[in-house]
DNA sequence: TTCCTGAAACTGTGATCACAGTTCTCGGAC
DNA sequence: GTCCGAGAACTGTGATCACAGTTTCAGGAA
């Protein structure tokens, strides 16, 4: 055996580089690696158990994301830092993007889907009671692409998870900073129960005013700290 | 010599890969890769007379931008096909975000900015008269982004640069259908003087319906067409 | 002519290595 | 204690190879 130390088993049966893709951007949603941070090519390998390669491919594919950065002078490998210019650009681009998605999905509601998103919901009330902070993001995340994904929309889908991901660290920082205490889940609801009754235009809505008031207390708080 | 060809000179200093990258997607963007036909890497790597491995690099940017599609089953890299849905997705996207971009750039235009517009125009007129359609996108993309670049909104701007590769394939093919005898340039002229009053709403406007013609051109087309 | 079969060619994927550039660190000079 | 400079360690990049899976195509059987 050379050197590997198969630190993490990384599930799944698919091509490495995809399963390195979700590993690496499962922790950038949920903020485990933070903004500003460096990381390179063979240390994301060595902590993953893989060569080098599949992480190439997956560091690839997160740049042109925009869910990592390349240092221009350094060509090195950072968590991109997030300023107030681009909250701004990202929560205006998000407020268009996924209510639109959710108006799109209302129409398509089926029992399935609300029994699914009751699930996370009920996931989510249980780790923000908790405290537990990975726990509500990945709840979280769930219950928007849950709602997203029945839209049939793959193009806007795609776009909205980018948008996810570019902003899933900050989220991160500012639960961290201001607690999990004043988190929005009652928007939850009110969504719920505007796709049960396939009401497009109050599904839009109350997907905005979640995304609102999310958007919102992130805004104070980037303004306020760093 | 082992076996390149070195076709294509590929200008510049900067990495080979970056190179590659905006060399496939100048000829995504102009259409001179058709939207359905498979490529691989080693032939676009012959083509362009480098190794496969920065054409690996490329690719999985552009897969990830999705300007290039892998077949799930085969793993064999194509051109995505252009469907209506998609289509409409990608219309509906550009209405909201370049315009968007516009009106951000109009209150940050200066003289210099105009010049460059009016060149880029003179330009696009001389390639319409001739009935060069490669002449004609490259100046209508460089005409648009001349204009998104002003705006400093990055994120937005790396947005419409991603739903534009997706879309340059299909104006290609239905410019090649319908010719370039009826394409907007008068929108244009409009948008020019509403950057130079400094117009936001006004170059908003202009944008929207630049674009709103084209892209109905093209649902025209698709709708029509295969 | 039509069908089928097996070999050759081609596909993406992953591993390994070499190389040039940057960063870090440890030791010595002052 | 402070500074600095040489060398080690680490960085991304590109090349080359091996491998398994798929496609393609020539050639023989019916």
């Amino acid at each position: 055996m050379p050197a590997a130390p198969q630190r993490v088993p990384l599930a799944d049966s698919t091509a490495i580089h995809d399963q390195v893709y979700e590993a690496i951007r499962q922790r950038l949603i949920t903020g485990r690696i933070a903004p500003g941070v460096g990381v390179s090519l063979r240390s994301l390998a060595a902590e993953l158990g893989v060569s080098p390669m599949p992480v190439r491919d997956a560091v690839r594919r997160l740049v042109a994301e925009r869910a990592l950065a390349i240092n221009p002078a350094n060509k090195r490998l950072s968590v991109p830092s997030l300023t107030a210019g681009r909250l701004e650009q990202l929560s205006q681009a998000r407020l268009w993007i996924e209510p639109e998605l959710a108006a799109r999905a209302a129409p398509l509601a089926d029992e399935a889907l609300i029994r699914a998103l009751q699930g996370i919901d009920a996931r989510l009330d249980t780790a923000l009671a908790a405290g537990d902070v990975d726990g509500y993001m990945t709840a979280n995340h769930a219950f928007h692409f849950a709602i997203y994904a029945r839209s049939g929309a793959d193009v806007l889908l795609s776009m909205a998870g980018g948008l996810w991901l570019q902003i899933g660290p900050f989220m991160r920082v500012v639960f961290g900073r201001v607690g999990t205490g004043s988190l929005p889940a009652d928007r939850h609801a009110e969504a719920i129960a505007a796709l049960k009754a396939r009401d497009a235009q109050g599904a839009r809505r109350a997907i905005a005013a979640d995304l609102f008031e999310g958007m919102d207390k992130m805004r104070v708080a980037v303004e306020a700290g760093s």
